[in-house]
DNA sequence: GCTTTAATGGAATGCTCGTTCCAATATTGG
DNA sequence: CCAATATTGGAACGAGCATTCCATTAAAGC
């Protein structure tokens, strides 16, 4: 019948985002990305779409892959100042990567969302995603006694995603690895 | 001799700066500018350049601007607690104005850091300015006795220039003024 | 009135970029 | 072999944009 693809889709889709994660929306062409995908330019229009396309296909790969990895990372029944301590180091590591790419969708979120509302709207839904694993992550230590019982854990949740987002940009821009350690470590001092 | 200057060279470079501010370096173009600003084309490349130079310039003020207002604020000699409450404050404030433009030294360091040197190294300076006067407000509390011997001048300082860039992309994407408030209420517990 | 500088706006240039069209070649399974 | 789909690359289009040139008009002081 047909012939068969050549490349995979999820394996370009993960090369793309790390090109956007790095340079930015804007500042990566459409012609960067055929260039450093090794997939020629019709291929990439046929496969995904436009760029736009091409870029929210790869966000959202992004998204759930990292919600996925935060979920497992909680899941860890260790106390909880360990099991957050572990996640954000992983965190810092990710977003202090080579050429400190920062976070691909607070980059976006700084970048895009004020053009383009299904950005906006991503990042606010995967913002209340994160809090919302915070959340009961921090109630479930709360009912084992692992963090007190006069701690608010929405609040607290809010507080770590914006941390998270602080983190991301001083990486992002600063890339000072160690330095953030310590910032990390003084932010989870309010789980008391 | 010759004619006067029709338009004030800081009001235009104070309008130019809310449009960065709100769109981006690269969504503002020049013709954006001439329009909004009331100024033509021709008249803004004589007095400052070309588009970088007017943007830098901008920046330049916007910065000077800031950190003169934060230093008056932390000159305050009530307790810290109260002063940095008043000083997140002003930030959700100003972060969360019209639009929701968040700050401009903060959007400029996602969006361009990775392409301009230039503004790393401003951005870098600006981050050990803030932190430089966090720092010694703090050291000056502890001196008073209005914060705990045990607690770190320095780490508490970057910590807390790490929250506000947090706030400000939260401001930016999520705009929702309200529990920013409760998250900087969260932060301030690492006082003590 | 003349020189100097400011302001304006039309026109043109040159570049980058996203996107489409198209023709050529390749591979798969019936 | 054939039909169907994949891949590639050249060519071209059209839009947006920063920038420059230029001619014109307008104040300000000598």
């Amino acid at each position: 019948m047909a012939r068969i693809k050549e490349f995979d889709e999820g394996v370009v889709l993960d090369q793309a985002l790390e090109l956007f994660r790095l340079r930015g929306f804007e500042h990566t062409s459409f012609e960067d990305l055929t260039r450093e995908l090794g997939v020629s330019r019709q291929s990439l229009y046929d496969t995904y779409g436009d760029k736009n396309a091409f870029f929210h296909a790869a966000l959202r790969r992004y998204l759930s892959r990292s919600l996925d990895l935060m979920g497992r990372k909680l899941d860890n029944p260790a106390p909880v100042r360990e099991v957050l301590a572990e996640l954000f180091d992983g965190l810092i590591s990710s977003n202090c990567g080579k050429g400190t790419p920062g976070c691909l969708m607070v980059n976006s979120m700084v970048e895009l969302s004020p053009h383009d509302p299904e950005i906006r709207a991503l990042a606010q839904a995967h913002a209340r995603s994160i809090e919302g694993l915070f959340a009961s992550r921090l109630s479930a230590a709360q009912r084992s006694g692992d963090l007190g019982a006069d701690k608010d854990p929405v609040a607290l949740a809010r507080f770590l995603y914006h941390t998270i987002l602080g983190l991301s940009v001083a990486a992002r821009s600063l890339g000072e690895r160690e330095t953030l350690g310590a910032s990390v470590r003084v932010a989870l001092q309010v789980l008391g």
